[in-house]
DNA sequence: ACTCGTGTTAGCTG
DNA sequence: TCAGCTAACACGAG
């Protein structure tokens, strides 16, 4: 379930908890979660070593060695980091080992643990970071506005492009355009200023919000995101489609695609 | 019972 | 060349 709050929670797991200790084994054996390392590979470049950096950008987390070689991480879609048995942010820990597809031994016993149901997570060596843009929560709004604010795709799609900011996923994305009363289908070069200005002052609330209460699921639209659901603001029917290839729903008045998306005041859709 | 999906990306297609 | 789509992953929710 993790979108950019959840995986701060991870990434600060792993930063109280797991630095320092001395690393005795690496079970790097699933081949899908560790593509394109082989089976070994990861132990090898860790065994021996010890944690001495959590950090991360966006989605992706990565720890730094004494050794040199970096430790990059992906929750996927739904990735959990579980450090001797505790789980960042949430309390009730799943017993077993069924789901651990990646993990990390330490000397004193202790284990670090990429815990994962779909395998949508990754385990790598030497993540390329650079390929990410700037952090969606530490964005400044004249970068967010330079990267966000062009292009023919919608609005949308730019968001959620990891290279243009890193962080926004389906549900934040969602949530955040719907605060600010724009339509996701709006070509992103479309944008008045003020509404880009919008977008970002909205995207940081609701990025502050899911950091406060707990993820990005407790946004205020994303209860109104099933069949039947109205606005929670102007009580007009949610509408439902697909946006670059995901699903998405805004508000059906509020939200309407309409000529210079964003350049008039909300609320007068004029279809 | 059956469909869909909070993410990412290689591989295709037009 | 490239924007756009699909499959893959494996399980839970509706």
């Amino acid at each position: 379930m993790p979108e950019l709050p959840e995986v701060e929670r991870a990434r600060a797991l792993i930063e109280a908890r797991a630095l320092g200790r001395r690393i005795a084994a690496v079970d790097d054996s699933d081949t899908y979660v560790c593509r394109p390392h082989p089976p070994g590979e990861i132990a090898s470049a860790l065994t021996g070593a010890r944690l001495t950096a959590a950090r991360r950008r966006g989605k992706t987390m990565w720890c730094e060695t004494d050794r040199g070689p970096v430790l990059g991480l992906h929750l996927g879609m739904a990735g959990k980091i579980v450090v001797d048995g505790a789980e960042a942010g949430d309390p009730k820990e799943v017993l077993g080992t069924t789901w651990d597809r990646f993990t990390v031994e330490f000397e004193d016993g202790g284990r670090l643990v990429l815990r994962d149901k779909r395998r949508l997570g990754r385990a790598v060596l030497d993540p390329v970071i650079e390929r990410l843009g700037p952090d969606a929560a530490e964005v400044s709004a004249r970068e967010f506005r330079e990267r966000v604010g062009h292009g023919a795709a919608p609005l949308k799609v730019r968001i959620m492009d990891q290279a243009v900011i890193a962080g926004v996923g389906n549900l934040l994305a969602d949530e955040a355009l719907w605060q600010a009363r724009i339509s996701p289908q709006a070509p992103a070069g479309s944008l008045s200023r003020p509404a880009v200005s919008r977008l970002y002052h909205s995207l940081q609330a609701a990025l502050a919000s899911a950091e406060a209460n707990g993820g990005v699921h407790t946004g205020e639209v994303i209860a109104a995101r099933r069949r039947g659901g109205v606005c929670p603001r102007c009580g007009a029917p949610m509408r439902q489609g697909v946006v670059g290839g995901r699903t998405t729903w805004w508000c059906s008045r509020e939200q309407a695609l309409r000529r210079a998306a964003g350049a008039r005041a909300p609320g007068r859709a004029t279809v």
